[in-house]
DNA sequence: TTAACAATTAACAAAATGTTAATTAAAAAA
DNA sequence: TTTTTTAATTAACATTTTGTTAATTGTTAA
């Protein structure tokens, strides 16, 4: 097509990857768990031999998104690209476009976040080089000078995904398929700041009445784990229960 | 800046403009509140003279995002030149950017939804004529061959709208500063379809309750009106609380 | 006066939540 | 073998919230 539009210089996709890794602190204990973002360090040269714009900072991995596809597919690509992991979840939640964002021009960035569980994040190990790909605790990444305006990016994402662990069943992603209550307390814990998560008795009796996760059962019994317990615990899974929460229908927290 | 990038042809704004009209059903009653949105009708020439993809069609209000601005404030921009109203709250909700959806080449969408009060509405119905703009009750629209892909913008800006409405104080820019129970009844039965609220015992039981907004005073004393009943009502008024809710804390519904 | 009617309020039963204390099961120590 | 220890429950009960039905209130209009 002609130039009859004003058109930018450049559609990228970014994508905020966070994971929660599980600490053995003691055998028969809960591992300690804690929220982690994944990041790149921009290289030198890029592929064609050129110095890199932000080159030597930490930056979200991410790319330019290609004339056939979206950004979603993008990230998705980039995903498979750099991790070599398929299959996560992956979301959109803004869109990064301010003028001067990026020295190279007129870029407007997509920006997602994905959750991967443990196990996602072992294979992407093997792909990467630990120079070029880092995991940080937030307290971590915050020390960072990172590239273009990856740090708001990233902010925005983390609360991105503490609104949607309260609001959804994300934590789901971040959980074997089959985990103990325990697990999921810990993976609330590490973004929310709730005293019905948090005071165990609390959560015990609360946990096996939600909706959106149930028992695990093997030959009609219920399946129990010692993992992290010498007393059996009771394996749980998610089911497809989608729960809606609602100001006018709840007691509220301020 | 040299074409070394893959670029877009284009970068729009896209702005899903909805209000909650009343209609007086009779003295002393609750007006029939409904939900509408705002489209244009694209003219058959641009702004050059040129032949308007799409003329014709009923589409979402927007336009080209200026190289110097963001889509945020390209929103604000073309809401105030197409409506003279400003002041609205914008949100971006999410990207349009499949392959073809614009057959005149590679553009973005950037698609926003609106919250305007009727009184808002009626500033913006003197700066258009009727031909080029209307607001369609959401089955009127439904009906309507959209342009582009905005019907299914349309329908994801009204899934967000009832997400922000059950979850935030979202009710607030459909009503005017000081409002009566029933108001508040109304407009969240235009898209939340729940017992607690549909139920008059219920809601007004528990709406005095709710923390995020107060009853007016005046003098001192509460402050009521007969607007739409006989029996004077108390006016209420939001305040700055936030409320909070979460699947782990509070029951839930499927 | 009385009927009508939206807007409450009252009263009470049913559920859900918060909290403290007990119980359970298996490993590890005595 | 017995006891201790610890995470994972379960029990019990007081406190809050919610759901529901029935009454009350204040005003207009007949």
């Amino acid at each position: 097509m002609n130039n009859q539009f004003i058109t930018p210089d450049g559609y990228t996709s970014d994508i905020a990857v966070f994971t929660i890794t599980s600490e053995q602190v003691g055998e028969y204990k809960p591992p300690k768990k804690e929220l982690k973002i994944m990041l790149i360090k921009r290289s030198e040269l890029d592929h064609e031999g050129n110095s890199n714009m932000e080159a030597g900072k930490w930056a979200l991995p991410g790319g330019f998104v290609l004339p056939e596809e979206t950004a979603f597919q993008a990230a998705e690509r980039r995903l498979a690209e750099e991790t070599g992991v398929e299959g996560l979840k992956i979301k959109h939640f803004g869109v990064y476009d301010s003028p001067g964002r990026d020295l190279r021009g007129w870029i407007i960035s997509n920006a997602h976040y994905v959750t991967a569980s443990e196990a996602a994040l072992r294979s992407r190990k093997k792909t990467y080089d630990a120079s070029e790909i880092g995991l940080f605790t937030l307290a971590e990444a915050l020390e960072l000078d990172l590239a273009f305006d990856h740090r708001t990016i990233m902010d925005d994402a983390l609360w991105f995904i503490k609104k949607d662990m309260a609001l959804t069943t994300l934590a789901k992603h971040f959980l074997p398929e089959e985990f103990v209550l325990s697990e999921l307390q810990g993976v609330l814990l590490t973004v929310l700041d709730d005293p019905s998560i948090s005071t165990d008795a609390a959560f015990f009796r609360k946990a096996p009445t939600l909706p959106f996760i149930e028992a695990v059962l093997e030959d009609g019994k219920p399946k129990k784990s010692n993992r992290y317990s010498k007393t059996p615990a009771q394996l749980y899974r998610f089911n497809d229960f989608q729960p809606i929460v609602s100001v006018y229908r709840n007691k509220l927290q301020g």
